[in-house]
DNA sequence: GGTTCAAGCGCG
DNA sequence: AAAGCGCGCTTGAACC
């Protein structure tokens, strides 16, 4: 793994890695999209989806536009070039760490309820549980390590995959684990209670009942078995986490179309809408937006939405 | 000219 | 032996 050997120092593996980063955003993002836009509308249009993931997110192709870089600095800059209409700004509206929300919901676990009642940054409060201390002087590897726990979790990641990812031993990793379960029981409670109900029934479901089957729960092929285990652990977060967005767009699209004409709803990333409303409403128009996909589902804790304005999609954040 | 596959990488 | 969920796009190789 070229990523291994780049950690280790080597340089030549981090050039090439660097290499096929920028070959990518070029390839894909900034000779392509260009081409793709409509000579009618001047804006590029991505097909949405809608019975494509197995969780019930919507996909998006052709051109894919839930996949737009944002995490380097050298793929912020496509996103400068989406924009809003003339006299328009850009509003994107993200929902935070809805799927441990989720979790904390399913799980019932009062521990991690308690914590996003309180509005705590939740990979601090984990660090604080899982290593000691007040989660005011975690220390910065101390809450990466936590946040690795928590979407590892979230994804049925083993003591192994957890390992790897901080560059720990497996026993280290496993202690960490065993604290964490140490601390907030009811997740692994719901974990086990969510293998056993998916062995029992062949599917899992989400909050509001969409199902997912599972027919590989029960084969003694050992990874198609352990792979529909994480399945049946993820599926049920993701896809309430897509039932509720899927919620609020409608609340927003009837608003939209009732209040609102000079306000349209452009995209869906999965955990956030981007929408492009009149210049000069914008604060009007977070706190309904905020209020759409806050009430979109409720749940024994709070949804919290991040909204940022701007003159495009970076800023937006 | 096309299809299919795997590898690799962009996002949540 | 494998080992972290869900997607779509580009590239290059193999093939028709």
């Amino acid at each position: 793994m070229l990523e291994e050997l780049a950690a280790q120092g080597h340089e030549l593996p981090q050039l090439i890695l660097d290499y096929r980063s920028v070959s990518k955003l070029r390839s894909t993002y900034t000779e392509k999209l260009p081409t793709l836009i409509h000579p009618a509308t001047g804006r590029v249009h991505t097909s949405y989806h809608q019975a494509v993931a197995a969780t019930g997110r919507l996909s998006s192709s052709d051109p894919n536009l839930q996949n737009i870089p944002v995490r380097s600095p050298e793929g912020r800059r496509i996103r400068r070039a989406f924009i809003p209409a003339d006299g328009h700004v850009l509003l994107a509206a993200d929902y935070s760490q809805v799927e441990l929300r989720i979790m904390a919901h399913l799980s019932g676990d009062e521990g991690l309820k308690k914590a996003f009642a309180a509005g705590e940054d939740i990979h601090a409060a984990t660090a604080a549980e899982v290593f000691g201390g007040r989660p005011a002087e975690v220390t910065a590897d101390q809450r990466r390590a936590a946040k690795a726990i928590n979407f590892g979790l979230i994804y049925g990641m083993s003591a192994w995959g957890l390992a790897r990812q901080l560059g720990i031993e497996r026993g280290e990793a496993q202690d960490y684990v065993d604290r964490y379960f140490e601390r907030y029981p009811g997740v692994r409670e719901f974990m086990d209670n969510t293998r056993s109900s998916a062995r029992d029934k062949g599917y899992v479901e989400t909050v509001f009942g969409r199902r997912l089957y599972l027919p590989e729960i029960n084969s003694r092929n050992n990874q198609r078995r352990q792979y529909a285990e994480r399945t049946a652990i993820n599926a049920p977060m993701q896809g309430t986490a897509a039932d509720i967005i899927k919620r609020a767009m409608i609340a927003v699209d009837d608003w939209i179309r009732r209040d609102a004409p000079e306000t349209a709803l452009v995209m869906q990333v999965h955990d956030e809408l981007v929408l492009e409303v009149p210049a000069g409403s914008e604060e009007k128009m977070a706190e309904k937006i905020r209020g759409f996909m806050a009430d979109a589902a409720e749940l024994d804790v709070p949804l919290e939405v991040e909204i940022g304005v701007g003159e495009n999609w970076e800023t937006a954040h």
